[in-house]
RNA sequence: GGGCACUUAGCUCAGGGGUAGAGCGUUUCCUCGACACGGAAAAGGCCGCAGGUUCAAAUCCUGCAGUGCCCACCA
């Protein structure tokens, strides 16, 4: 036979073995051979076509390879469908970002052009991620990969929201919503953080009363004053009318009682500005009638309206400053409690400051699809992996509110819903311009230029990607077997996947859940291109080969718990397999040309006896999803067993004439046991080897070997 | 204000009722025909603290202390 090579050349290799692979066509589950009755699936999360992978996704296309290569060499009909996710406001933020570093900006464009550069953009990103994955060592089903924004995707997406507004699930209200002011667009309650910030309270005179406000500038906007209906304090005023004396004169203004209001707090004593707070609208919303309308003082541009003023065209945190200053002057500023902390809303992206709006916007009833969703999982219809994770889905399902799924952006899925411009009405289809208004048949008819919030449509993926309700695909597939995706898209994705999908199809998307967690660096730290402490995947794998990131992605990465990676451990894993390799070199070596023995002996029994437990003990730990055992599991035996004692012991034994076929026959039976169950771990390097075994079958593939039980 | 997770070798982490494990690092020896990306050996751990259950606890339970994360409309 041919020398090989003393170590092994994993960036040689590599290409044309997953060549070899995508050739035999058995990625695709249709044309896998054999009987295969079984189906096992697993959507990969698409990922954003925004930008090239990072490590991060080199954990879940690990983890998702490691299950779809082993159901396929137990004999399932696998399917792992890829795609990439257009990423809406996301792709937006980046594309904005490229713009302006070329000194452009959308709002110098057309809408079209816009949307038309991104889609561009994003095409281009798929091919790179597509190559990404693929040297990865991804066996997902090209044929049928898909973008999210493909014909049949928002097809689905455009039926389902039909479908809701006519069950009235989907209503347009005017509520008051996230507003970042930044990026001129609302947000659901998912894409807002909380900061604790140490802000001044300021004790302001409003006529007999003091009341308490980080906000002064929005006084402007005060339709009435709140206090606890058992406040002894302001009973007496409560339905009436006070005047008082304000920065813009004297004005008068209702005291309600609501026990919304904390006596403890402050004076006890609120302003109540709907407009501007969540907590005001609501109370203004039961007391309608009885308290004015709310008074709009901040603009979508971040500046005061014109209510203000002689403030109009300041900014927030300017005309807070000059109110402060006038209060003083006139004598209405009592006190100010410099340290005071509180929870102040941010933008998730550019951390600005989120002022809450006043928009019309379309929402989601979220409570009734919120039901079956943890029915499913209380019932264990659904499993959550890891068990911890399902108190705190249960625990954002139970306290989950409407959901504003309008985002005024470009880059997305326009929403299918035009208002009538003569009994202002809207008519909802399913993608097409209506002839006429549904309500009044006028013919003057706008589509609302909102596009949905992304995860509106991603909630569907599942039998959106699978083509629902006729798709072969959908038929033979759904529900999916395994949802893997890292546990910060807990609520943001899968949660909502449960909904919808239980929604649409009636049954759930997924049978299991499996959380991994995010990766970090050898300090903790979580990576990020700021800091600067990526780990560039392709850069690893030219050093390391894919094999060895993987197996040190898998190796101590636990369900839920984050995971630490470091260019040392990938050494360290690329060191096994080059014993590996070694290993398999030793063995061929020793065994070119042999016959089979005529019977084996005692010993050789034991050895492959041995064998065969350690590969049911790893079948244990991957049925569990104990995949950083069984890879262990497997290092070890290799390692420590299979090289340091039996192969020593066999260098011995290889020159007893008697026993040489014997022992011949074991080693290769054991060192095909270890490829098979590090297939799915390290695919390239076994394949490799397998394909230099002697054996039957000249055109068969590691890949679809049998797993050794 | 709620919830969750973590605390194990110098570092980063697996494990999980019955002689403590991995990677990297450290020390000594070895160029012996699979492999120096290697081999042989070795040092290094009251498995956070305090109770409890058990014949037996690093592992289960309770409490405590640190750390991290998530949720939340405290003007």
């Amino acid at each position: 036979m041919k020398e090989l090579p003393t170590t092994y050349q994993a960036n040689t290799t590599e290409d044309r073995i997953y060549k070899l692979w995508a050739k035999s066509g058995f990625f695709n589950p249709d044309k896998l051979p054999g009987r295969r009755t079984k189906p096992f699936c697993i959507l990969m999360p698409p990922p954003n076509a925004n930008d090239p992978l990072h490590i991060g996704h080199a954990v879940f296309v690990t983890l998702q390879d490691i299950m779809v290569r082993y159901q396929r060499m137990r004999g399932k009909k696998t399917l792992w469908l890829p795609g990439e996710d257009h990423a809406g406001f996301e792709t937006q933020v980046v594309y904005e970002k490229k713009l302006e570093k070329q000194g452009r900006s959308r709002f110098g464009m057309t809408r079209e052009q816009f949307y038309s550069e991104v889609s561009e953009y994003t095409q281009a990103n798929r091919k790179t991620v597509r190559a990404q994955l693929q040297k990865l060592g991804a066996s997902c089903d090209w044929s049928r990969d898909t973008f999210t924004l493909d014909k049949h995707v928002i097809a689905t997406v455009y039926a389902t929201f039909k479908k809701l507004v006519e069950e009235g699930l989907v209503y347009r209200g005017e509520r008051l919503v996230n507003y970042c002011t930044k990026h001129q667009t609302a947000f659901s309650d998912l894409e807002i953080q909380h900061e604790t910030r140490k802000d001044p309270l300021y004790y302001i005179a409003y006529g007999p009363i003091q009341l308490a406000t980080v906000r002064p500038e929005t006084k402007f906007g005060d339709t009435a004053i709140a206090v606890h209906p058992a406040d002894k304090r302001y009973k007496q005023y409560i339905g009436k009318e006070i005047e008082v004396e304000t920065l813009l004169g004297k004005k008068k203004i209702k005291v309600v009682g609501d026990t919304m209001v904390d006596p403890e707090f402050g004076t006890g004593a609120v302003k109540v500005t709907p407009a501007h707070d969540a907590n005001d609208f609501e109370l203004w919303n039961k007391h309608k009638g009885e308290i004015p309308d709310p008074i709009r003082v901040i603009g979508k541009d971040g500046r005061l309206t014109d209510v203000a003023g002689p403030y109009a065209g300041l900014k927030v945190m300017e005309a807070r400053a000059r109110v402060v200053e006038d209060l003083k002057a006139k004598g209405l500023l009592v006190k100010t409690d410099e340290n005071y902390e509180h929870a102040l809303a941010l933008c998730y992206k550019c951390k600005s400051v989120i002022e809450p709006q006043l928009l019309e916007q379309w929402f989601l009833k979220t409570r009734p699809l919120a039901k079956p969703a943890i029915k499913a999982v209380k019932e264990g219809t659904t499993a959550i992996i890891p068990k911890s994770y399902e108190k705190t889905y249960f625990h954002w399902l139970k306290n989950i509110k409407d959901w504003n799924i309008s985002r005024q952006n470009w880059w997305g899925i326009e929403i299918p819903a035009w208002k009538c411009q003569d009994c202002e009405e809207w008519t909802v289809s399913e993608g097409k311009t209506p002839a006429s208004c549904s309500q009044c048949h006028g013919k003057r008819l706008e589509q609302d230029p909102d596009v949905f919030d992304t995860w509106f449509s991603s909630g569907q993926w599942p039998f959106a990607v699978l083509k629902f309700p006729q798709g072969k695909d959908y038929k033979e597939f759904y529900p999916t077997s395994v949802m893997e995706t890292a546990y910060d898209i807990l609520f943001f994705w899968v949660a909502r996947m449960m909904m919808l999908s239980l929604y649409r199809t009636g049954k759930v998307p997924f049978k299991t859940i499996y959380l991994h967690g995010l990766v970090r660096d050898k300090d903790r730290q979580k990576m990020s291109k700021s800091k600067g402490n990526v780990i560039d995947p392709l850069g690893v794998l030219e050093a390391y080969g894919t094999d060895a990131l993987r197996l040190a992605l898998t190796i101590g990465n636990s369900p839920g718990q984050d995971t630490v990676i470091s260019e040392d451990k990938i050494r360290g894993y690329r060191n096994f397999v080059n014993k590996l390799w070694n290993i398999a070199r030793f063995v061929l070596l020793e065994t070119e040309g042999c016959k089979p023995p005529k019977k084996l002996s005692l010993q050789d029994r034991k050895l492959m006896g041995e064998a065969a437990a350690v590969a049911e003990a790893v079948t244990r730990d991957m049925e569990l999803y104990r995949f950083s055992q069984a890879v262990e599991r497997i290092y070890h035996y290799a390692w420590h067993t299979f090289a340091d004692k039996i192969l020593e012991d066999s260098k011995k034994v290889l020159k007893d004439e008697k026993l040489k076929a014997g022992r011949q026959y074991a080693l290769l039976h054991i060192l095909k046991i270890i490829l098979a169950l590090l297939h799915p771990f390290a695919p390239f390097v076994t394949e490799e080897l397998y394909q230099k075994l002697p054996r039957a079958k000249k055109q068969s593939l590691l890949m679809i070997e049998k797993w050794p039980v």
